[in-house]
DNA sequence: CCGATTCTTGAACGAGCAGTCAAGAATATT
DNA sequence: AATATTCTTGACTGCTCGTTCAAGAATCGG
């Protein structure tokens, strides 16, 4: 029963995201997420509840579409390589001149005054869901002989997602990209590769068929 | 000629740079200027002109007080330890809970909307003068034999450029700065220092006398 | 001690903000 | 077709923002 919905949610989030990924939270004005949208505010309003509520929802979208891609690469037998091919992929991500600079999580949770408890709580719970993707791997690959024995997963997670933030921090502070791939580079001396000596199961892996 | 100043500079500047650090130049509103420095409306116009040239000025202010101190660790003798130092320095200042977090320079330059030209030129210029200065100490260290030699001053001082920054990003984003020393810990695995082997000059340096 | 100059004070201004609301339009049930 | 419900539209509200400005207070040169 009712009027029906003249625009599609997901449409709209991917407009009202796009706009908080380039201009910030606070910034962006509610005319401005009309203009952009299409829809006008009542509309927003009904649909969203308030500013809060649709950059909540924008922000669900913006992790789907394209926060998490970059971490699809951590399923590779090869963990190393699963997370150099992760961070390589944020640096492609950040080379395309169509996308915002930056990253929609972290430029939110370095925003001053959000001021809102529940944005910085979701963008903390997104930032930390991430942060486990990468332990868990790199909990993997110690299981599975890849690093030295010793190596503590948790600190190279909290490693290699600082260095992930800080590759959309660069690119937005500095713009070039040009650094980018030489921070990637580096960090990757820091992956503690068990020698070749011996030779677990893993390395090099050819695929069957 | 002319009424003589009541406030001192200096100190208003300090003021206000805590404020900006804290909750951003967006965010800070006269008003609260207006409350933290004592000073009239009036006077803040006066002596500044508008709020961007407060900021500015008081940006240039945190730069000496704050901002640019851990760097004075890259005049040591052996550069890894001083990069390492330098990075200590930084997270020993981000636990200090009297200080508000992360870093005003990082802040800013990722604070969407800034708007001004003048101010992300400021900040520009700023880090890019942090980084310059880990660029010299890192081509001295290739010079006095304390790394590899085929290792790119350039490609290093990004490197740690990125990572001083992304202490205070993942400290104002996480707010434990449990993990910063892991971050510290984990980057200096990246320091291609040369073996032992060759015995070079400022290695295990003694102080004379 | 007077007049020129600089600083301080606080009220006022226009603009832009997020959010509200009443009235009209579209749909589903009866 | 009548009615209840939902969505859309756009004007409106109260508020805060950065900035301006006139008038008073303090200081210096003559």
């Amino acid at each position: 029963m009712g009027r029906n919905r003249e625009f599609d949610d997901e449409a709209v989030l991917d407009r009202a995201s796009r706009l908080f990924w380039r201009r910030g939270y606070e910034v962006v004005s509610v005319q401005e997420l009309e203009a952009s949208t299409g829809l006008g505010r009542g509309s927003l309003y009904n649909a969203f509840g308030d500013k809060e509520g649709l950059f909540l929802a924008a922000l669900e979208r913006y992790v789907d579409r394209h926060g998490a891609t970059p971490f699809r690469h951590l399923a590779e037998r090869d963990v190393g390589r699963g997370i150099r091919r992760m961070l390589e992929a944020i640096v492609e991500r950040m080379s395309d001149p169509a996308n915002p600079r930056g990253c929609l999580l972290t430029n939110t949770s370095l925003a001053h005054g959000s001021g809102s408890s529940r944005i910085d709580a979701a963008v903390a719970g997104k930032v930390r869901e991430m942060e486990g993707l990468l332990e868990e791997a790199i909990a993997r690959a110690r299981e599975e002989g890849q690093i030295e024995a010793d190596a503590s997963p948790r600190r190279l997670a909290r490693f290699y997602g600082a260095v992930a933030q800080s590759l959309g921090v660069m690119h937005k502070a500095l713009g070039n990209e040009a650094g980018l791939r030489a921070i990637v580079e580096t960090a990757m001396r820091a992956w503690p590769a068990r020698k070749a000596g011996g030779a677990a199961r893993g390395s090099r892996p050819r695929r069957r068929g």
